[in-house]
DNA sequence: GTTCGCTGAAGTGTATACACTACAGTCCAC
DNA sequence: GTGGACTGTAGTGTATACACTTCAGCGAAC
């Protein structure tokens, strides 16, 4: 039996109100920037702000009823997703919301370190004052968001500070690298994590911004990558309930 | 006008017979893995094989009799090779083999440079003997291929030999991440380089390789950050013919 | 009582049809 | 002779149709 199937008409909540201004620094693609991609970014957006569930069914019908188009559009954007790794495909079973393991959550973890710290290891030496302005205005807004309990505001502020980061050496390959890694972590925590501690983010990316102030290269790096394995860390990646789940449900 | 577009069908030339080992260290999709997956490759394979140039138009009625299917599946590996960047699509205007800009080039460069000093930093502390030993087989057939000038062959293997050491981390998001801006990198190179220096990468190869055996961290790290260097300043970045020719058409 | 096989519904995989856009070549007006 | 509007064609964007797979429910045989 499968759980409580969330309506799917959560995708739509707050859907085409927030454009997400990731995902294309380079092509500002309005409204008219076709239909699929309006589909691929409400659905990302359901995803990330917790609104679907790993493992809900998407169904193709459903969805194209959901946006009043085809399944054609619908099936071109659970394709594009599934090459996010935010729904998987599974040959004529139909698309749901990925649930990422153990070991790829570790995986992404592991690949947002190694390049987080790099990144931050330049920017270093090619950031500006008026970058370092910038960073604390997001800083604010994050201790806004975190002190008022403003769960989406604060999940999507903490995330894209580090998509802020990576546009600022002004590499948009690396932007949306990473910004793609931040949409799967996001399900990742969704997933495994129980009580993240938002405080403690806030904290670490202050301390992070802190030595690129400093232009201290050595304490940044050190910083990043203490920031990625706590965060890491509080994840409950120890074989408990959401796998159970999973293997109740696959039996 | 366009240049002399050359006939589509070099796709299949060599097509379904390599199965490209790549893309799916995991997923062991073998022949019966979607058709879309098919034409996928192939157009990879044809692209990175330096058969298909930049710029050449991709229409979906033309690829679809090659492969003899419907439009419908040719535009879905059309969809996937464009997120991969290496095809572009323009609204209502088709698909063409992607032209990256200098400055893409240079961010692809850049973060391989950041991935890979990263990776091999690692890997100086996780790499076995073993490992070692099958990274000297692998620079043997890369001495093979450059000695017997196997143009095909070498710069594969040449490729190859950045996606075995992301494998050997054990991380199959890290190889699959650097398989695709491997990609992206073939194309950047049959763009704007004139001629590379097999031989100096191959060294080089050999290089980071003896540095790994050594467990020289800081030494494996400047090598292959000097290698991908030296790879980038090989090309030739300056505006010369292919923007020239870029421009000369948009105009 | 359990298990195997059947059947029907639901859903995916692919092909085709049709509308609309972009482009080229032509024709007409000036 | 040149510039601009027109028309035909090629090609893309979306919708729909149909075949096939999967799965749940039911019934019969053991």
């Amino acid at each position: 039996m499968t759980r409580t199937r969330p309506d799917l008409k959560v995708i739509r909540a707050g859907g085409g109100a927030k454009p997400s201004p990731r995902r294309g620094a380079s092509d500002a693609a309005p409204p008219p920037a076709g239909a699929t991609q309006r589909i691929v970014e409400s659905i990302t957006e359901a995803i990330v702000a917790r609104r679907l569930m790993p493992g809900t069914k998407l169904a193709e019908q459903k969805i194209a009823d959901i946006f009043k188009v085809s399944r054609t559009l619908v099936r071109q954007a659970l394709n594009q997703l599934s090459r996010d790794r935010l729904v998987t495909l599974e040959a004529a079973r139909g698309a749901c919301v990925a649930m990422p393991s153990v070991e790829e959550a570790h995986q992404v973890f592991e690949l947002r370190q190694m390049i987080e710290a790099a990144m931050v290891k330049r920017l270093c030496r090619a950031i500006t004052d008026a970058q370092i302005a910038e960073l604390r205005v997001h800083l604010a807004a994050e201790r806004v968001a975190v002190a008022r309990t403003d769960v989406p505001g604060r999940t999507r502020l903490l995330a894209d500070f580090h998509v802020v980061l990576a546009r600022m050496l002004g590499n948009l390959v690396l932007a949306q690298l990473l910004g793609d890694l931040l949409s799967r972590s996001s399900l990742i925590s969704l997933m495994y994590q129980s009580t993240h501690s938002a405080e403690a983010s806030l904290e670490e990316h202050v301390a992070i911004v802190d030595a690129l102030e400093r232009r201290d290269v050595r304490a940044a790096m050190r910083l990043t990558e203490d920031h990625l394995d706590h965060v890491e860390s509080n994840l409950r990646l120890d074989p408990r309930s959401p796998d159970l789940a999973q293997i109740l449900e696959s039996e």
